[in-house]
DNA sequence: GAGTATTAGTGCGAATTCGAAATAAATGAC
DNA sequence: GTCATTTATTTCGAATTCGCACTAATACTC
């Protein structure tokens, strides 16, 4: 028996957050993740191990010396929301407490749906998710679109919705559950799904390329997401862009964006409903050639080689629509920023489509409450 | 009298650099930077006026209640080296343990220098500065040109310095003044100036724009230097830039850099010896207009404006000869960055000539030094 | 000028975290 | 099988840090 256990503490949250990930999984590599001494870990973990938190299930054995015991975090004991959303649907999963994805709901949006209906969706589709889960809701996170103050949990405005403007969404949906609620901008709670769930697992900087309706990039930087001082970094779709030869210059969201992209392939206007109708069209044209195809190599190559040079970062995430067209889109980029670029001839690019779905939003939003989570004061 | 003095520990940097920042000037406020009990500030701070590296200099009266107890760092304590250099010059100064400037050497290298050269001139600058100093010299900061692993300390490669790859300028430094040393690249050295020096003081996120012989930057985040992942971040002159109607595809640095700018204002190619003979010269030009000076402008402003955009940073500082012209100057460029771009229209965009001279570099390099140092373990 | 309110700093016992030795659990050599 | 070797975890006294009550130093009130 151990003295005294340990009074909880953040870092109680942050054990649970290393177990779940996979970065550490037993008392020894924990204590080094944490950077705290072997002794402490110890008492930390028969905490959580007492709380039903986490569960010793095994050995593992080294090449040499006395086997880990292996720590998994407890699956049921509670479970976590993720909702994302835009003007034209609303996603939302739920993550059992060992990380894994239990369920998803979604529900698409009328035409004209203003700030009231999106709010009652989330709900409903939360609402939901409650009735089916194992355990207590531990926390609540939200990817919103347009920009948002994840310090004061609010939607600070986006043009799509109608009267969305100053919302306080995190106090909105603390109410209604009575949980802890982060909120988070659209394009960045993915880039936490990455790191969660995708192939961000081991990286701590990359940036994610979102084509959608427009064109935006989320960047991590030394493991934090960059958000900027108004909460709008990332931006990118309104960058001057020259649209070819002759043609005006215009902006980069109407070079890169999904519908932009859809439009040249296709020669035509998109009648398809944004974005999984897209992600469908687009499947299409995963091997077409020609002026068009070259054209939007390059464009996506001039754009990505501005942004190596300027965050030498280790990855880029393709996601959205555009995935569809798939590794070979991705290869062909690298290779023209190769190509075009000389400071970049050499430099080890990688460019990856996203093995995450559609859902990639909602599963960051749910990371997001993950991160967030610490222990209740256990009595 | 105290129950025991504290154990030295990193802690008693922090509080020395919150101290010599200003950050903090007291018990209290220090307890409240360090995020320490202030019991325990007391213990750390009692230790540091022991070993005579702070001492309380007066009464600092509230608008209520008990005056603080005035803490400065000890002026004699001892001192930083910082030396910056390129393949033209080395600059080096000195700096008090108070973060006071005292001394600054400079030296002109010969056209050919190579890097037994360029080595043997900071050694001879920093032996200089030795001399005159008061106290033992502490630790020593180097900012230098091109690719730098300030991991390893050494200057992974540079164009311009004929041998100049994988330098281990730490290892070589500290065997001959037998104190740390850390290494930064030349720009990113700037940005840390910035903060302890110029304008950044209270910035945690801000831009350094450099056109010197070419174009680079330098990124802060979250009080952080973004390195890259390949320590090339902010290498933006090699983006590809449309120099104008008509005229052929070129490099941002043909558009930015100090040279270019030069060649654009008086339409002729610079004889002026790089940097500090074109800043002198473009002081010249201060108030001039016309298509050159607008094209200037305009160029300036796109760069800025798709920063801006990406990163949403607070301040941007120009550094380099190009500051010379003046006020004037960045107030056009930000007319032009809300003129020309929309989504910056309202924007509260702020871009400033920076006010450290030319050796901007050497200072960051001692930045990087006092930011470095600890106290040793006292006996 | 005594009393109250406010903020700064200190003393000291309690809580936390550490470090080093002890113990545990494996492998491989003989 | 016993023993040396290696790695993981725990024990336990020591070191550090905290929390809180207390003292200190000021302004303001009456």
């Amino acid at each position: 028996m151990r003295t005294s256990p340990a009074i909880q503490h953040d870092l109680l949250g942050a054990a649970v957050l290393h177990l779940r990930s996979g970065r550490a999984a037993s008392r020894s590599t924990l204590a080094v993740a944490l950077g705290l001494a072997p002794s402490t870990v110890g008492l930390y973990v028969d905490q959580l191990i007492a709380d039903g938190y986490v569960d010793e299930s095994g050995l593992e054995q080294g090449p040499l010396g006395r086997p880990k015991r292996r720590l998994a975090t407890q699956r049921t004991a509670g479970w976590f929301a993720g909702v994302e959303f835009n003007a034209e649907r609303v996603q939302a999963v739920s993550v059992d407490f060992s990380g894994q994805r239990v369920a998803a709901l979604s529900k698409w949006l009328p035409d004209d749906a203003d700030t009231r209906t999106v709010l009652h969706a989330i709900k409903t589709l939360l609402a939901g998710l409650e009735k089916n889960a194992q355990g207590p809701l531990l926390a609540i996170g939200a990817g919103a679109p347009g920009v948002v103050d994840p310090r004061a949990g609010v939607g600070a405005h986006y043009a799509f919705i109608a009267d969305w403007r100053n919302v306080p969404l995190a106090e909105s949906l603390r109410e209604r559950f009575e949980v802890p609620v982060t909120v988070e901008n659209n394009l960045r709670v993915i880039a936490l799904a990455e790191r969660w769930f995708g192939g961000g697992r081991d990286l701590d900087d990359y940036v994610v390329l979102g084509p959608r309706s427009g064109f935006g990039v989320a960047i991590v930087h030394g493991g934090q997401l960059m958000r900027g001082v108004h909460f709008a970094a990332g931006e990118m779709g309104r960058w001057p862009w020259a649209m070819g030869e002759g043609r005006p210059a215009g902006e980069l969201h109407d070079a890169l964006s999904a519908p932009a992209v859809w439009r040249k392939l296709a020669g035509a206007t998109p009648r398809a409903r944004l974005p999984e109708d897209l992600r469908v069209a687009l499947v299409k044209f995963t091997d077409a050639t020609g002026t068009a195809w070259d054209e939007i190599i390059s464009d996506y190559a001039k754009t990505i080689g501005c942004l190596q040079l300027l965050l030498d970062t280790e990855c880029f995430f393709l996601h959205g629509p555009v995935t569809s067209l798939g590794e070979r889109f991705c290869a062909e980029v690298v290779a023209a920023v190769r190509a075009t670029m000389p400071a970049l001839a050499e430099s080890p690019l990688r460019i990856v489509p996203s093995a995450l779905g559609d859902d990639a939003g909602a599963l960051g939003a749910a990371s997001l409450a993950m991160e967030s989570w610490v222990p209740a004061f256990a009595q």
